[in-house]
DNA sequence: GCCCGTCAAGGAGTA
DNA sequence: TACTCCTTGACGGGC
């Protein structure tokens, strides 16, 4: 028996004027005066996109949806490199305790994905520095929650830079300047370009880091089309984990647009997904990227009604 | 209230 | 070498 979660990303397009990425550019933040009075506005913006979260997890809560992944937008230009003398969590921390409190009540897994500039095997060292700090300010909201966060950010390889082999030896080498307590919120993704599955598997057994498997981008991007193959072996990146395996889930736009995620979830390549994984493992979690967001989700669960061997337990839960 | 240019980022691809 | 596109959601000026 195989219990299965299902997740969706960042905001609802359900709950209305609720969105957790409110932002402003430093362009207009060099625009105000007064630089204090300009971190002040960005700190409303932040609370604002805290508060707005908060709604969303009510939402999920309502729908029994276990599991969501944070916008990684949530403070902005935290990590801008002209805002260092910024301290922005103290008055945010009543309102990131307020969040962690509320998902921890309702049994819900909360993870980042911080987004494709952060990258670990960039030659170049001021992009590695700057992924450092973007990673320490997921650390930093996490521990803000209350959150453990080993596993809690999933991230790409990087770049191929036109050598994919060394491109991962780079990555290995520069895995050793990650400070540790970062190394265990990491988990690694097979992207649509550049590495296959079987590469982040490479890099993942190395370096013990979990490998969360996308289903879409291994069909756009691999050189052996059997997933299952290796399905053993990215279940063993798991091993050591406190959370459930995490997949990813979504469909191609269109035949032109293969990459391009889909508003919706097709359900029949889904439904032969779990037939294949099924009595695998105990559990697993799997997170929704469409468009429609929430909505796509939704969709899904009303579509997989039909499928005789899933028995729902609750929304958005079910056991196969 | 809608439309569209702009903002940010790094890499890939093309000319 | 220089550019355009990719991606994302939001901002903000113009009408």
């Amino acid at each position: 028996m195989t219990i299965v979660r299902l997740g969706y990303v960042a905001m609802s397009v359900h709950v209305k004027n609720a969105s957790p990425s409110q932002t402003m550019t430093f362009t207009r933040f060099k625009e105000i005066p007064n630089r204090d009075a300009a971190k002040r506005k960005l700190e409303r913006i932040a609370q604002s996109n805290l508060k707005n979260c908060l709604r969303l997890l009510q939402h999920n809560a309502a729908h029994d949806i276990h599991f969501f992944r944070l916008s990684s937008r949530l403070i902005p230009l935290a990590d801008h490199e002209e805002l260092t003398d910024w301290e922005y969590m103290p008055p945010l921390a009543a309102d990131f305790e307020a969040l962690g409190a509320y998902a921890k009540a309702h049994h819900m897994r909360l993870d980042f994905h911080p987004d494709h500039f952060v990258l670990l095997n960039s030659p170049r060292e001021e992009v590695l520095k700057a992924s450092l700090i973007t990673l320490k300010l997921h650390y930093k909201m996490l521990k803000a929650m209350n959150l453990n966060p080993r596993h809690r950010a999933v991230m790409h390889i990087g770049g191929a830079y036109h050598d994919k082999e060394q491109a991962l030896e780079t990555f290995i080498e520069n895995w050793g300047r990650v400070p540790q307590a970062l190394q265990q919120m990491i988990m690694l993704e097979n992207d649509d370009k550049s590495f296959t599955a079987e590469d982040a598997l490479y890099l993942c057994e190395k370096l013990g880091i979990p490998l969360v498997f996308d289903l879409h981008h291994h069909l756009a991007n691999h050189r052996e089309p059997r997933w299952q193959e290796s399905w053993e072996r990215i279940i063993a990146t798991w091993a050591d984990s406190p959370l459930p395996l995490k997949m990813h889930i979504s469909s191609p736009k269109s035949e032109k647009q293969f990459r391009a995620h889909h508003d919706h979830i097709e359900p029949e390549p889904f439904v032969r997904f779990l037939q294949d994984v099924r009595g695998s493992i105990d559990r697993l979690d799997c997170m929704i990227e469409a468009k429609k967001k929430d909505e796509a989700l939704f969709q899904l669960v009303n579509d997989l009604k039909n499928v005789p061997w899933i028995t729902w337990i609750d929304g958005t839960t079910f056991e196969m």
